[in-house]
DNA sequence: GTAAGTACATACAAAATTGTAAGTGTAAAC
DNA sequence: GTTTACACTTACAATTTTGTATGTACTTAC
């Protein structure tokens, strides 16, 4: 078989073993320090910039701007603004961005759930 | 409630959007950027290092052992090493292993199936 | 009138991650 | 006898990620 059907074939069937594939840059955004739990706080509702940033203990206002940048530029979040004065801003999910937080809450929940049975989150 | 119910809550009830929380860590772990790879490659099957590497593109000998070490500490991975020479080491995964990776594998395998979808994923 | 809240952007520094190259010790293949 | 494979480890450098601090422009609460 010639190269030009491999070449078809990782466009057609994405494989993120393969190092050039899209699917690991989507991939890493959506597992990314700081996506997954953007993901997590938007799952089923609406939230504003300040309220995020204070459900997500630990995110600092650059990283979760550049985070929700990302997010939004994958088609996975919604920004809408307000032109008002003071800002106001709100982020949502989009049909997208709930399916994909579907798989990430699922991943979540069940270490959460089984923190007790991971030797590795024992004392420390 | 007094501070100490807080922080008893906080044992009994895991939750990610604490920072302090174990289950970030593990989180972490499971979710960076070779562990997610090195679960979906092991899911169901036993592999030896070389294979491993040669399986996921991209990963050098430093990181996947890196990885692997890091993921058999927490109790995913089991590493069983044959005292022959040249070595002989296998990979595989735990029952806990195999339960975290069935996740992992939910989210990589709708990220695969729905790239098209997704606009960030198109062009460049 | 002073402080706090809103939603960021930007410059810079620090820290963490990741890659590269080399070394180990033996044996089988060429 | 030279190369290749195995499963790593280590030192060092490059890259990426992340944090800190500051500024913005205006309004409401004290």
């Amino acid at each position: 078989m010639p190269a030009t059907e491999n070449a078809l074939a990782e466009r057609l069937v994405p494989n993120v073993m393969v190092a050039a594939c899209p699917s690991r840059r989507i991939l890493s955004h959506v597992t990314s320090r700081w996506g997954v739990l953007a993901l997590m706080a938007l799952r089923g509702r609406t939230m504003r910039f300040s309220a995020l940033r204070r459900h997500i203990g630990g995110v600092s206002e650059r990283m979760l701007a550049q985070t929700l940048q990302t997010l939004e530029a994958d088609g996975f979040v919604i920004r809408r603004s307000f032109d008002v004065v003071p800002p106001h801003v709100e982020y949502s999910l989009s049909e997208l961005g709930e399916e994909a937080a579907e798989k990430v809450a699922s991943l979540v929940l069940w270490i959460e759930g089984n923190l007790e049975r991971i030797p590795g989150a024992q004392g420390d």
